[in-house]
DNA sequence: AAATATTTTTAGGTATGCCTAAAATATTTT
DNA sequence: AAAATATTTTAGGCATACCTAAAAATATTT
């Protein structure tokens, strides 16, 4: 049984881990958690001692299987709690990320698993994010972002890269929604900025904001 | 806000203060908590630093009408979520209070609302035991227990004052379920024991059995 | 490769929430 | 009402999880 800080800390190791090839550095972890690199260094020890991760020192962390696994099963009951949050009980997909990190600790296989029923088995969150299965296994799939697309191409939004209520309300305002279908119809040499078509409307995006939208090609 | 610990000792007197007029002791709560009277002394006097009780040293602790309303919202939390655990995720009435135990200190007001509203409003938990309202109302009714009856008379079973898995268990087998109607046919005189009519059979119940039963007269 | 800058660790401190053992207070018995 | 018993509090410890400041190791610049 692990506390919540160890929990935190598998989760953020397991996030830092798909931008970097080798070991999570101690700052990135601080940073993420909001914390203080000492704190981070006195945790790493103690997730090496169960044998949750590989620390060398100086050389940040990285999962060992158990680790990983660990981390898919906090990420798992995340991600189905913010279906159910956003299905069952109406809330918008800016607002379920603090509550999903509160009930993310809750204990119970057979309530997770429950929960996957009911909720008929998602495959992915409000966000676009996959859901580990119980095996911890997650289905993946290439992410391309929309400013890779070519000019005249089509791709389907399946996804956020960064998740923060600021961007998804963002996208909320500009009627852009999970499953849509935008089309790049040209880039502003001066600032990269791209005019997009969606649905029977045209708008205009900064470059920052295409380059956080995961699509597929269509 | 409060930390788990401070949330689980203010339900613990709250619980404690039905069966008692005036201050809930220091080792009544030690033992509900399962922990030492020790512990209890040093909460005892966090808590009543923030108002949430008054506390005499050596006379124990009788709660606020903050510490109420504390107490209200944490166990509405709780009971929102059993009923959620037994109508949407197909737990059974004795696997229940584990988890609702983890769920009631899940901050965030909407979501018990957006929970209760999802649920129908509830009135009752799994157990019989009434949903505190937003407001930290409560529904009172008068509760008999099934031992209170006469023979000949007829209750019908609205809750449970033990709901410890055992016993619920033990209701299960013998088909005794919320809402249904007992009629106390005979008392034994050796033993005070009860044989009981529901639907169409009789059993035998234990004096103590019966006197977990809550009912209403019909 | 030496100097400088950055990152990480260590050392030592704080608050929370638990503990045991001893002291203080309350209650019950005689 | 004094003695015996039970309860509660205080005193002092321990683990967790955070912190700051100083020291050590690593990385970058010159």
């Amino acid at each position: 049984m692990l506390t919540f800080s160890e929990e935190n800390h598998i989760k953020s190791i397991f996030h830092l881990s798909a931008s970097s090839q080798d070991g999570v550095s101690t700052n990135s972890i601080a940073e993420n958690l909001n914390t203080k690199a000492s704190s981070v260094t006195e945790m790493l020890k103690k997730l090496s001692e169960k044998s949750l991760i590989v620390y060398k020192k100086y050389h940040g962390a990285q999962l060992t299987e158990l680790g990983r696994k660990t981390a898919l099963k906090i990420i798992r009951k995340h991600r189905l709690w913010e279906v159910f949050l956003v299905e069952k009980l109406n809330f918008k997909w800016d607002e379920v990320h603090d509550i999903a990190e509160q009930l993310e600790h809750i204990q119970s296989e057979k309530l997770t698993n429950q929960l996957d029923k009911f909720l008929d088995f998602p495959t992915h969150d409000p966000h676009g994010d996959p859901i580990p299965n119980t095996a911890g296994f997650i289905k993946f799939t290439p992410k391309l972002k929309l400013s890779d697309l070519n000019i005249g191409e089509t791709g389907k939004f399946i996804g956020v890269k960064d998740s923060s209520s600021t961007f998804l309300k963002y996208l909320d305002k500009r009627k852009i929604s999970l499953g849509c279908n935008i089309k790049v119809l040209h880039q502003e040499d001066f600032d990269q900025s791209l005019h997009i078509g969606l649905d029977d409307t045209n708008l205009t995006i900064s470059i920052k904001s295409a380059s956080n939208l995961y699509i597929t090609k269509i």
